[in-house]
DNA sequence: TGTACATCAGTGAACGCGCGTTCACTGATGTAC
DNA sequence: TGTACATCAGTGAACGCGCGTTCACTGATGTAC
């Protein structure tokens, strides 16, 4: 918190023409096209979370920096700190939910204990490929999830649903569970949770972690 | 971030002088005994971190005001706020490992299976009790304890150690372990460190939660 | 028994810093007539 | 086709704040002689 981070100016990367170690410039957006600001700062900020690993590190002048605009500017697209961390959530668990969806339509409709696996495992991918990301995702969800009531509908909810309706398909097509479907959706989104919030920062070397394979294989008689 | 948190004042609690609305006075250490400032801060700032939840809430200044200090008093027991930080973890480890030691020790040794729920039951029950201290614990600990190397020693590995070493114990006493007691571990440990940061912050309504007895029981064949 | 001194527990005030947020602005691009 | 004006994307400078840390200090209590 003393020094000051190494920032200072966070080149964009794709410019060729050199300019010269100063204040390397924006090109500002057409008009008619301010809201593409909007995704950059998200981007921006989702590039912060991975480096910094938590919502702390998430300052509007830290993503003004890595997106290359003033701080102020920011406030045109979000009302503040908060609504951009808000708005950050919403962002990713719309990608979260993309790879989970497409994991499961990419196997054959009727191979059922696969899906489970696909599912549990672009979920785990996410996990390990961004742990800041996962960890902001959840932790916010939940907390307001069920700060408000029971947690009917949201982000958190659809995950969780799309596990149980995998375990559900399971069931129906003739695979004896242990335990009931929700709770073998529990137990593999909280370890899921774990095995990313305990691994965080931590890269992993040996690809053949199949822990989360092994309880799914627990769970089925 | 903005407007001052509602602090300024801290009142201890036992003073039954009423001092009259202003600076609530501290009596100071007797000679000899400076170290029990120590203890004070650590568990001002353990408080602290209950409220709060988090380490970015834990600083200097706020934990002096918690303890009724002055800011600068911290730096005669701790380097600097990591320092400071450092010792709440090793304090907080030492509390749960005695927890946990406990529940072992209050049943029949031979009782193996009520020994392994007993364990991680302390440990799921001091997770529930302060979420804040549990997780920055496990965060802490696994991210030093694999940068550096194989978590070999330090408290995580003991706790970890005790799990494995439980699980061992059924499986010499003749109950069948359906995956090899280093994973029935992985998976316990995984499963209540992430109920734990998943309920963080969560007031849990239903004391019916025994998913984690669910998945012991799963592990057994 | 005094008394000079050392050590102890702890403080008040100041420093420089990065932060969130506000405000009046700038210059480019579109639109109305 | 001009030209006045509106709208857009974005900025620079300033504000007040809480933070970590340093420093010279204060007053009480012990110790040496």
């Amino acid at each position: 918190m003393r020094a000051g981070l190494p920032f200072g100016r966070v080149p964009l990367g794709q410019n060729d023409e050199m300019p010269d170690d100063e204040t390397i410039q924006r090109v500002r957006n057409r008009w008619g096209e301010g809201d593409r600001l909007r995704i950059e700062i998200l981007e921006g900020a989702g590039r912060l979370l991975s480096e910094l690993g938590g919502e702390d590190g998430l300052t509007i002048r830290g993503v003004a920096r890595a997106v290359g605009i003033a701080p102020a500017s920011i406030y045109q697209h979000f009302a503040d700190r908060a609504a951009l961390i808000d708005g950050l959530v919403e962002y990713e668990f719309s990608l979260l939910m993309k790879a989970m969806t497409a994991a499961d339509e990419s196997l054959d409709p009727t191979d059922v204990m696969g899906r489970v696996r696909a599912q549990v495992h672009a979920h785990r991918d996410f996990a390990d490929a961004k742990p800041g990301h996962y960890r902001l995702l959840f932790g916010k969800a939940t907390r307001r999830a069920i700060r408000g009531e029971r947690p009917v509908n949201g982000p958190l909810f659809e995950v969780f649903t799309s596990f149980i309706e995998a375990f559900d398909r399971c069931a129906e097509a003739g695979f004896a569970l242990r335990v009931p479907s929700r709770r073998a959706a529990s137990l593999v989104f909280v370890s899921v949770y774990g095995r990313a919030a305990l691994l965080d920062g931590v890269r992993i070397e040996r690809p053949d972690d199949d822990s989360l394979d092994d309880l799914v294989s627990l769970i089925f008689a």
